[in-house]
DNA sequence: CTTGCTCCTGTAGTCACTACAGGTTTTATA
DNA sequence: TATAAAACCTGTAGTGACTACAGGAGCAAG
């Protein structure tokens, strides 16, 4: 079967501008094309748009795709490549996490200081403080 | 006590490329100049500068400094206003941290599936999965 | 046969910087 | 004093991963 942009979108999850964008980066291979020009799309490369699209979920950044599709591909033994593309991933997002913890403690304790009909606001002291 | 752009960078651990493009948003005010050309920063300015370092430290965006930034000129009372940019971003924070723990969890999962050696990594058939 | 939807290409904008290129001025050293 | 090195200047382009048009062509339903 095979699908125009539209449809591959609603497939996929992944919108039509994007699609399209995947394209140009060659992400997805080049679809092909009716007489008139227009995209037609195969179930194998709406399944790669899927898997690209689950992939960015969980934060893996384009770079990361492009080599996992890469290794997908690949005959030789590509689990260890993975999971190392995996866990460095991981890493950056709990490093992402670390960071926006000291955020929220911070804001908080600053939101908290804030109340309505205040004279001089602690917060804004605070963050305007030597 | 005036300074050059490289001690006011020093000073606010800001530096100078974006000291220069606060200048152009409109975040900083216009510096005195030398009679060369060169930028001098008032103990006020590099104030500012630090705000904004430590604002964007705990996640404000651009636009919301500059309103804090204008709250903190104005005369009548801002507190409230000002709490109430620093509860909004404070839940922009927390929703992020929600969507990074999902991340992180799922991931963890993939990445534990992931062995070297294996044949078809379990990793990417999930991936791949309808 | 016309209305409205889908699709096309190409370009520009988003956010908050960062990185030059190619020039001038100031400061430190010989 | 001469010169080399550092600091500064403007202006522009690049980053990541899209998103948003403008302006046009094709296609499907009533």
């Amino acid at each position: 079967m095979n699908w125009p942009i539209g449809k591959a979108s609603e497939r996929s999850g992944v919108s039509i501008e994007t699609i399209r964008y995947y394209e140009r980066e060659g992400i997805t291979p080049k679809p092909g094309r009716t007489a008139a020009g227009r995209r037609v799309y195969d179930a194998d490369t709406i399944l790669r748009l899927r898997f690209v699209k689950r992939c960015r979920t969980l934060g893996f950044s384009i770079a990361d795709i492009k080599a996992l599709l890469k290794l997908s591909r690949s005959q030789d033994e590509s689990c260890e490549d993975v999971g190392a593309i995996g866990a460095n991933n991981l890493e950056l997002v709990r490093n992402k996490i670390a960071d926006l913890k000291r955020m929220e403690g911070a804001l908080q304790a600053l939101v908290a200081s804030c109340h309505k009909g205040q004279k001089d606001c602690p917060m804004l002291q605070e963050l305007f403080a030597d």
